[in-house]
DNA sequence: GTCTATATACTGATAGAC
DNA sequence: GTCTATCAGTATATAGAC
């Protein structure tokens, strides 16, 4: 796991201990979701007091904050700068699964957190429905590059099409959690968005 | 929305007030999930104290088992019995995931806890992981019979396959629920299937 | 930067009256 | 069957010493 740039930078000196707070706090939340998960327990794997803890993070929800930029940082950089475009992208979104694959804590960080942030008062709801427009906008924006290059199959519908590849990843992911990682999620992902195109993905 | 058969029946008198609670716990728990979700607030919506409660329900988990059969039973119910073979059960799913659009909190309920039940540790983790594999193995099921009347594509692989159309499902939902119904699951779900079949859906 | 001590609130569950 | 009262546990957050 690298450690994305907006944890690197000036502030070495505390910046340390906050990463081993988000580091800790992504195993607290992974387990047991932002609401039961406290930050007592999050202290402790850190060896600080909780009143330490809370010198570094404000708060529980700036806590939170933090670990859900930390991962989307380290996502963007494992896809590249600047983004790939069309095929290129899904074949950047397979190779991202693959690799969620080896962080699980993570991966269950997503989707427990993602499905609370459904409910419109959960704290870091905006966080989520903004994320999710924008992943759905760059995925539609990769699939009507490849239409506009004609590496897409003729009656694909892009927007579903869209929907379908993120709302796949997401399924698939809590099956793969569930059964105790008993399949092999990028190879599924593959599949489908192999069926879309025209080309080899 | 209809009342399964197991809350209805001998015990007549206290079950009408179990329906209640149980009614009110799917509000709660959907908005806030298992964790969150107070005993308090439940007894609260049904105008009861909340020791007033736990005399219908021991415990907080068994309430909570309470709400999870009901919704498992109000779906079996919805498929028909006996349950529908091959491409007719697909249909099945179609329609179901349709009309769950019409309850959306029993949606988010059902994506929270499935989020949720994926922690080893989780008082439903069990009922969880049971309940996906039977699911998935009904709906791989379908696909072969599909398959054996010459209703499937040719290179389909049932198992992929079965991940999917489950993966799909969870997925669409999770996006509806945080893009408030800004579009049509049940048709994004239909079009998927019907790629994988020779035959109309 | 980290601590102890504490304020305040809420949790699930139990005991026992009516 | 429902209540009040209460227990023991845990939560986030703050105040202030060092």
């Amino acid at each position: 796991m690298t450690t994305p740039r907006s944890l690197r930078g000036s502030y070495a000196k505390s910046e340390g201990r906050r990463q081993e707070i988000v580091s800790a706090a992504v195993e607290v939340f992974s387990a047991t979701g932002f609401h039961k998960g406290s930050l007592r327990e999050v202290a402790d794997r850190v060896g600080l007091s909780q009143a330490g803890l809370l010198h570094h993070f404000p708060s529980k929800e700036r806590l939170l904050e933090a670990v859900l930029t930390w991962r989307d940082d380290d996502s963007a950089e494992r896809l590249g700068a600047p983004l790939p475009e069309g095929v290129d992208l899904l074949r950047g979104y397979v190779q991202l699964v693959e690799n969620n694959t080896r962080t699980p804590e993570l991966m269950e960080l997503h989707t427990l957190l993602s499905a609370e942030g459904t409910s419109a008062d959960h704290p870091l709801h905006d966080y989520f429905v903004n994320r999710n427009t924008m992943v759905l906008g760059l995925t539609l924006k990769a699939l009507e590059h490849a239409e506009a290059h004609g590496q897409l199959q003729p009656d694909v519908d892009c927007h579903s099409a869209a929907r379908s590849i993120i709302a796949l990843w997401d399924g698939l992911q809590v099956q793969w959690l569930l059964l105790h990682g008993d399949f092999d999620i990028a190879s599924d992902l593959r599949r489908y968005i192999q069926t879309l195109l025209t080309v080899q993905l």
